[in-house]
RNA sequence: GGUCCCAUCGUCUAGUGGUUAGGACGUGAGCUUUUCAAGCUCAAAACAGGGGUUCGAUUCCCCUUGGGACUGCCA
């Protein structure tokens, strides 16, 4: 870029949920930040003491923390002038820029205004004069949709500051940018139609604009904007809790209007700092498709060591059930089954379904026992030779799940029965299930004991 | 209504003044197999419409249509 370094910032309001469209802007700001070598800010945006929560503030922060979106601190000089001078706000000296603790910077700036004459007193809030900028037309050149050109004559003048003297955005917005030396504003392209406002103070006030960059929105399925307000989809509650995991959505949410301009789809957090330019990013909004999603989420958790899966699954369990699952404390158990259900996880939360019988035999029908193929004699008789050559099996060669493979087709050829005749029973008696993991993969991961017991059940069931 | 933005398979997208319009998700089929999943192979699937410009437009221009955003003393 130019000798200029970039400083970018993600400026959400507590009053929900770190959103989705937020947390995708944010990462774009990021990587863009990252990948020009400057700094990524994070201000609250909390001038609005009705509906700004604490709560919320805490789940934005703890939500970019996790999708690693990690702010650059502020300077020492920058906290020492933080200073909350009114008291419907309180805030806590953060690493992190409020609003609320601004409040002085912007009367310093209205002031200006006044004096200009490019601001005025009515109904006990202050406005901005439209007449006060000189030019008709009002345009800019954004870096993602082009050359704009708006009409001033479309807009009127507009409130500053509220009656209760409370800035409101459209301004505050433009000091802090102003005064936090932000080089590129990267926000949704529904701030578009508010750019001009913006820009007239920027002039009027005397600023160096900054580049804008207006990214399009993430959509619903019926192609509308995927709003905060009307559809609340959040970072923690819809994905993190929901077994998704923070590389997963990174990947995705940059693919949603970015691409590389080639056929590469797996992309790291430092990868698309690399990669990542304004330049590839289009214009048109994009339909949040949940399977895509999915798809990645899989990719990354079959990346995942079954330690690093094991980590991830007590993490989820610890945050819904907010105590230790006890069925979780035999590790070297349960990291036998991660490994044999891991494929066939979607999502961290998979895992609770794919392995409830690993716990506890579920109860079945015997006729289940049965493969379509076969009949209850052939049926009986490979569960009974089963047995009985896994009983002398040594427990040396339960270690392998080829061993055991080769186990089952020993039981096929000596007993000359087919495959389906032996493996099928095999595995409801073990799973309870007609859908599981291979037969071995059951042997090996219930282990020698509960895998006999298992199957002498199943003798006894056949045998009805 | 006004202002502004957008327009390639169902979805995310690549692409070029001349291409068999490419990839991915999803879908369907096949292979494998003891089931399911995974994996592998294959298939169906798009340039919104109309005018220009041009030897030639999916690509450039205009119009129409469609979709969206904004239109608060919210952000």
């Amino acid at each position: 870029m130019d000798k200029t370094k970039v400083i970018t910032r993600i400026a959400p309001s507590p009053t929900g949920s770190l959103h989705i469209g937020t947390a995708r802007t944010a990462l774009f700001n990021f990587l863009f930040a990252k990948h020009y070598n400057g700094r990524f800010l994070l201000r609250i945006e909390d001038t609005d003491p009705v509906r700004s929560k604490k709560e919320y503030e805490k789940d934005i922060t703890e939500g970019l923390s996790w999708l690693g979106l990690d702010w650059d601190a502020k300077t020492q000089n920058e906290k020492r002038k933080a200073k909350n001078i009114n008291s419907k706000f309180k805030t806590e000296n953060t690493n992190y820029y409020h609003q609320s603790e601004r409040l002085g910077v912007y009367q310093k700036y209205i002031k200006k205004l006044l004096d200009k004459d490019a601001a005025y007193k009515k109904d006990n809030a202050i406005w901005f004069k439209l007449d006060s900028y000189p030019d008709d037309i009002i345009k800019y050149h954004d870096l993602i949709m082009g050359d704009l050109e708006f009409k001033k004559d479309t807009f009127n003048d507009f409130v500053l500051i509220k009656s209760d003297g409370v800035p409101l955005y459209m301004f505050a917005a433009v000091i802090d940018d102003y005064e936090m030396g932000i080089t590129h504003i990267i926000r949704g392209d529904d701030h578009i139609n508010s750019t001009p406002q913006q820009i007239m103070l920027y002039k009027v006030l005397g600023f160096n604009l900054p580049k804008f960059a207006h990214i399009p929105l993430i959509l619903n399925k019926d192609r509308t904007k995927m709003s905060k307000r009307k559809n609340p989809v959040s970072v923690g509650k819809d994905f993190r809790d929901q077994g998704y995991l923070p590389q997963a959505l990174v990947n995705y949410m940059a693919l949603l209007g970015w691409n590389p301009k080639d056929e590469r789809e797996f992309f790291t957090l430092k990868e698309l700092e690399k990669e990542f330019d304004l330049k590839n990013v289009n214009k048109s909004g994009a339909i949040f498709d949940i399977g895509k999603l999915n798809y990645f989420n899989n990719h990354y958790l079959q990346q995942l060591s079954n330690d690093k899966l094991l980590q991830f699954i007590m993490q989820n369990e610890k945050r819904k059930t907010k105590n230790n699952n006890a069925k979780l404390k035999n590790k070297e158990f349960i990291l036998r089954i991660i490994s044999v259900v891991k494929n066939r996880m979607n999502t961290l939360l998979d895992f609770d379904q794919l392995s409830h019988y690993f716990f506890k035999l579920p109860n079945y029908k015997s006729d289940l026992l049965i493969f379509k193929k076969s009949n209850k004699e052939k049926t009986f008789r490979g569960l009974h030779t089963t047995y009985s050559i896994l009983h002398t099996t040594n427990s040396s060669r339960w270690n392998k799940i080829n061993d055991l493979n080769n186990i089952l087709l020993e039981v096929v050829k000596n007993e000359s029965l087919s495959n389906g005749d032996v493996f099928w029973p095999v595995r409801v008696a073990l799973s309870g299930q007609e859908k599981s993991p291979s037969p071995p993969e059951l042997l090996w991961a219930l282990g020698k004991k509960e895998s006999l017991n298992r199957i002498n059940i199943a003798i006894a069931k056949s045998q009805k």
